[in-house]
RNA sequence: GGCGACGUGGCGGAGUGGCUACGCAGCGGCCUGCAAAGCCGUCUACACCGGUUCGAUUCCGGUCGUCGCCUCCA
């Protein structure tokens, strides 16, 4: 088992990681709000976090992925007022069509998908907690949690608390003792459709407090990895992680490591700045494995322009890959293979490099299309190639396209045979030309013509 | 203003105190009837200014610029 390195927020350096059980590994994301579909930027940690248990997976830990979903929330209120649905419909509906966007992924499901709606009961014995030891304090039937009775705020995201804007009066403020406290239960509104008893009376959880309570329920305290993305630094998980050690005495989690943003026009893509590019149509445009290559083609941590040329390119390497790999056998992998396959998994081992690592892929591919371009004696074998794509989701690169030619098509490549063996060159390439207009490409070889499906 | 991250060739993106990253695109060649794919070769680099050093893209300091956070946000 290799040494993990990954970076880390709090100690803001790479650190180890160090399971509290030998070889089991818990991971929590901050997953999404569920009032629209989730577009590019909201699918990169979903990526990048499934990406990584399959190399922790594949490097012999038993790894435990909790991404949980947001189904209490003002936007949800608000959303569901412009519809005939009431908010938890809404967020029901939503959460469906999540599921949709991120399973046409194919990267298999988080082992826990928890619902804040779900995990009232724990949210509550918390808020009781913290209300008992002084963190927290009710007002009017909310319950904030005091920043100041917590020295070590801010440490997660290296500010003091002196430097927060301290900007007017959100809803409560002025219930508030201090700027910089937060809310832990809200009250009920009039308006708001959905509300739970409480010690503090009838109201919700605030946002911050269910992933404390939920990533304690399903992963325990001090858990290995905690992620998400890095505009949840502050406020969102500077407070969670407040809001546990206050209360446990504990850390909530050993490391924390943060996605860098996807940007679109160069700004982080976002619902509230209208820049967005809905997952489930970047996934019909360029394909699924395309984007997955272009979001690996990226180092996790750093900003990730969303652009078509990007899109086109990662479109060309899934193909060059697809090429490579239809002139494989099924196999142990040459002598050349081993230090190849040994960088691509340093490059992950070493703060999930996967760039890195894909140059490995790509340096794999160019050699074993040598091999074949010298006449090697010996096929390729596939095993190592197979072994990384796999750690990356892209294993179906090996497999071959199913797609059958149509009849027309094989019609045409005869009646093109026909005219090659008649020496007429040009009305053969008329005719290669009409297959490629029907969608598919023709090369010939020495063994004869092929037909391969154009695009994806 | 504060905090954090970052600035590498046409684009994306690794890496290193002196030696080819890699992918896409371009150019030349091989192969091909011509292509495509593939292989070989090849041009544009390390934001700027100082410092340390025999030598810095790589270390140190400063400048400029970009992005994120400081408000809901993956």
């Amino acid at each position: 088992m290799r040494q993990i390195l990954l970076h880390d927020t709090l100690t803001g350096g790479l650190r180890p990681l160090q399971p509290r059980q030998p070889g089991r590994v818990g991971i929590y994301v901050c997953g999404p709000t569920v009032y629209g579909r989730i577009h590019v930027g909201n699918a990169r940690p979903y990526v990048v976090f499934s990406l990584l248990k399959r190399f922790l997976v594949h490097e012999g830990f038993e790894v435990t992925l909790v991404m949980n979903i947001t189904d209490i929330n003002d936007k949800i209120y608000a959303a569901a007022r412009d519809t005939p649905l009431s908010s938890i419909e809404l967020a029901a509906a939503m959460t469906e069509e999540y599921v949709q966007d991120t399973d046409a992924l194919e990267l298999g499901r988080p082992d826990h998908e928890p619902l804040a709606s779900e995990m009232i009961e724990p949210i509550i014995e918390l808020i009781e907690q913290l209300v008992k030891s002084s963190h927290a304090y009710p007002a009017d039937g909310d319950v904030y949690f005091s920043v100041s009775s917590y020295p070590p705020y801010g440490q997660l995201s290296h500010r003091r608390v002196e430097e927060l804007d301290q900007g007017e009066g959100v809803q409560g403020a002025k219930r508030k003792r201090d700027p910089a406290d937060f809310a832990l239960w809200k009250a009920y509104k009039p308006g708001e459709d959905s509300s739970w008893e409480s010690p503090w009376g009838r109201g919700r959880p605030g946002w911050h407090i269910e992933c404390s309570a939920m990533a304690e329920q399903l992963l325990g305290l001090v858990f290995e990895v905690h992620g998400g993305g890095s505009d949840l630094i502050f406020p969102h998980h500077e407070n969670e992680a407040a809001q546990t050690e206050a209360a446990r005495g504990t850390p909530l989690a050993r490391l924390w490591v943060h996605n860098g943003m996807v940007n679109l026009d160069r700004e982080k893509m976002a619902k509230s700045g209208g820049n967005i590019f809905l997952l489930h149509e970047a996934i019909s445009t360029y394909g699924r494995d395309a984007l997955i290559l272009y979001l690996c083609g990226g180092h996790y941590r750093q900003p990730l322009e969303f652009d078509p040329e990007h899109l086109a390119a990662a479109q060309v390497g899934v193909r060059r890959i697809r090429d490579a790999a239809r002139g494989l056998t099924v196999g142990s992998s040459p002598r050349w293979s081993a230090p190849l396959r040994e960088r691509f998994f340093e490059a992950l081992a070493d703060d999930f490099h996967t760039p890195a690592a894909l140059a490995a892929v790509f340096d794999w591919v160019r050699e074993a299309n040598r091999d074949r371009a010298s006449g090697a004696p010996a096929a390729v074998g596939d095993a190592d190639l197979r072994e990384m794509l796999s750690v990356l989701a892209l294993e179906n690169l090996l497999g071959e396209d199913e797609r059958e030619p149509p009849s027309d098509v094989l019609e045409l490549l005869e009646e093109r045979e026909r005219l090659r063996r008649a020496r007429d060159y040009q009305e053969a390439d008329a005719v290669r030309e009409r297959i490629t207009a029907l969608g598919w490409e023709v090369r010939d070889s020495p063994t004869g013509p092929e037909l391969l499906p154009l695009g994806r």
